[in-house]
DNA sequence: CGGAATGTTGATATGCCTCAACTAAAGTGG
DNA sequence: CCACTTTAGTTGAGGCATATCAACATTCCG
């Protein structure tokens, strides 16, 4: 996973049938790397970006910024995922994206992508199914943080960024890295942090996984789906012809 | 809006530009109507529809259904919509779509609409936008249900409502239809049916709104986007020149 | 070594849930 | 047409999950 255009297409042919040509026109994308700090942001709310994000390494987050100053964390992404694809459409930005841990993204203008999906309408289709995936995620978060009790919820967040990281290529066999504060897990699950504390514990004493240091360990896979309700019928799409 | 095209293009030219080839193009759809009695399902959680659904007339709902057998709503719509615009291109439908009242839709087959992609890309991107201003409105469903409390949660839901109605030309001055019992709204907004019913009288008792009858009336607009922390950024497309 | 960030735990308060009863309105069928 | 049933809405009592406030432990890092 070295190169952006990599990172994408790999992304992509997870759903998406390429061709040659698509290739060639992904590894045609001009871009420029940048590193992020923990916490770092890479577009504000309000921001109107020339460029898309694309994560190469370490995890990036949407997130919310409240009147009351709360914050609420929308998504996690990871190697491969784009988190402000819509602004190529929509200008302005709702939400902003920082990163997590450490991690490393790519920009890429907008008006390099727009001319891909004129050239390749193909490569346009899959981006726009990876926006249309992403927006299964959210449908699941509104559900998750809205019907389910906090240690079901817990759970399933937990499953869905193991599911993810594990599908991407990115976990560990039962271990995948995912570098968040109980404070910033809180911001995720709309929940205070003792609260969090103590579902996180109890979850522990379980021993079907454990959080610690910023890596989340599954140890019992079966069980923790059952745990979490968690069903990844919304994360898969079937791989599809060419438009 | 007597048709099903005109109920597309109306909405599409909020944030798209078309030429007169986008509009005959889309005007060429074939399609078929339906009424759906109150509560009644047009697509299933699991289902592969073989054709998009459009509203006409009346509001339709997208829905998770949890283990438990608890109901999750997800985004309301109205004339103009596609609530499962996602399946052309996901296949499997994470969730299902009901009526609320009684409405009308009109289905198109997904052949259709991939060959008016092929044929007319900037008609696709329109579509596209639309998929992503979605994406914005589940976004939007998380940070309400997961880091507001109850009152605020619920003023911030019917301004919503009221807004989108209105940008569509389908609300009154000051009201707009809104065929939700009390224990839908719990189903919306994560609460049970005495709190829904205790903080909906909380806010009539203030005089910036009635719910009743199906029908929400705002009284006083700034006062209830105030109340409800509600800022239409998200809801906004900046028309944009074709793709 | 000291300070900051993170995690742990307890005490108390409270918003919301559950359970329950009852009212009102709107169909429905004898 | 009226009794009956169903659906929607209203209200109260009690309990539980989670928030808030607070103190302290631990780890990390400059």
């Amino acid at each position: 996973m070295a190169t952006v255009h990599d990172a994408i297409i790999n992304k992509l042919q997870d759903h998406s049938e390429f061709d040659d040509a698509d290739r060639t026109a992904i590894r045609a994308l001009p871009h420029w790397e940048r590193t992020l700090a923990p916490n770092e942001d890479v577009v504000r709310q309000g921001d109107k970006p020339k460029a898309a994000v694309v994560v190469i390494a370490g995890v990036v987050a949407r997130y919310h910024t409240l009147r009351s100053g709360r914050r609420q964390y929308l998504s996690l992404h990871i190697a491969g995922d784009m988190p402000d694809a819509q602004a190529m459409f929509l200008e302005t930005m709702d939400h902003a994206v920082c990163a997590l841990g450490q991690a490393a993204v790519s920009l890429i203008p907008h008006d390099s992508l727009l001319a891909l999906f004129k050239a390749q309408p193909n490569a346009g289709a899959a981006i726009w199914r990876e926006t249309l995936i992403d927006a299964a995620i959210f449908r699941e978060a509104i559900t998750n943080n809205s019907a389910r009790p906090l240690p079901t919820r817990m759970a399933h967040f937990f499953c869905e960024q193991y599911y993810r990281a594990r599908a991407g290529g990115h976990a560990q066999p039962g271990a995948c890295r995912l570098p968040l504060t109980q404070v910033q897990l809180g911001e995720v699950l709309g929940a205070s942090l003792p609260s969090i504390n103590r579902a996180l514990r109890a979850l522990r004493r379980t021993r079907t996984m454990t959080f610690e240091g910023g890596e989340l360990r599954i140890n019992d896979w079966a069980r923790m789906a059952e745990v979490g309700d968690f069903n990844a019928g919304y994360l898969r799409a079937r791989k599809v012809r060419r438009l």
